[in-house]
DNA sequence: CTGCTGACGGTAT
DNA sequence: AATACCGCCAGCA
């Protein structure tokens, strides 16, 4: 799974590149954006295999889960460094490691995501 | 087509 | 708050 090509993979992609700074998103909100409330755990599928060339252009630190933490599992150092960047765009975390949802969720795009019905094709 | 694998999420304990 | 379960899903062997 070295090469993302698969079209789902791709419109995860190109909606997190549209999180703002200081704004984060979670991983069930982006599957609902993209027409698949129940593919959650696919987004988390899609950034883990994020490729090398897109790290420049795709905010992959503002993707948390839904209870307003980090849920890189295994790599301690990636957690470190998701919580590290996110800080430094002004994000806070409680004395739990969480981020106030309330207060820096994303509110979505502005304009309503185009996806063409990747998931129909057959 | 079948079976596995998770940067998930909601519930129950 | 922290765990344990369990249902979901796109991709891939």
């Amino acid at each position: 799974m070295t090469e993302p090509h698969p079209k789902f993979f791709l419109y995860v992609y190109r909606l997190v590149s549209q999180v703002p700074k200081g704004k984060v998103v979670t991983y069930g909100q982006v599957a609902a954006l993209l027409s698949a409330p129940r593919a959650a755990r696919a987004v988390g599928t899609a950034l883990r295999y994020l490729p090398r060339p897109l790290l420049r252009t795709v905010p992959w630190q503002r993707v948390i889960n839904a209870s307003g933490g980090i849920s890189i599992r295994g790599d301690v150092y990636r957690v470190d460094e998701q919580r590290w960047l996110l800080e430094s765009e002004g994000i806070e975390f409680d004395r739990y490691g969480k981020v106030n949802l309330k207060k820096y969720q994303w509110a979505g795009p502005k304009q309503k995501v185009k996806t063409p019905k990747w998931k129909l094709e057959l």
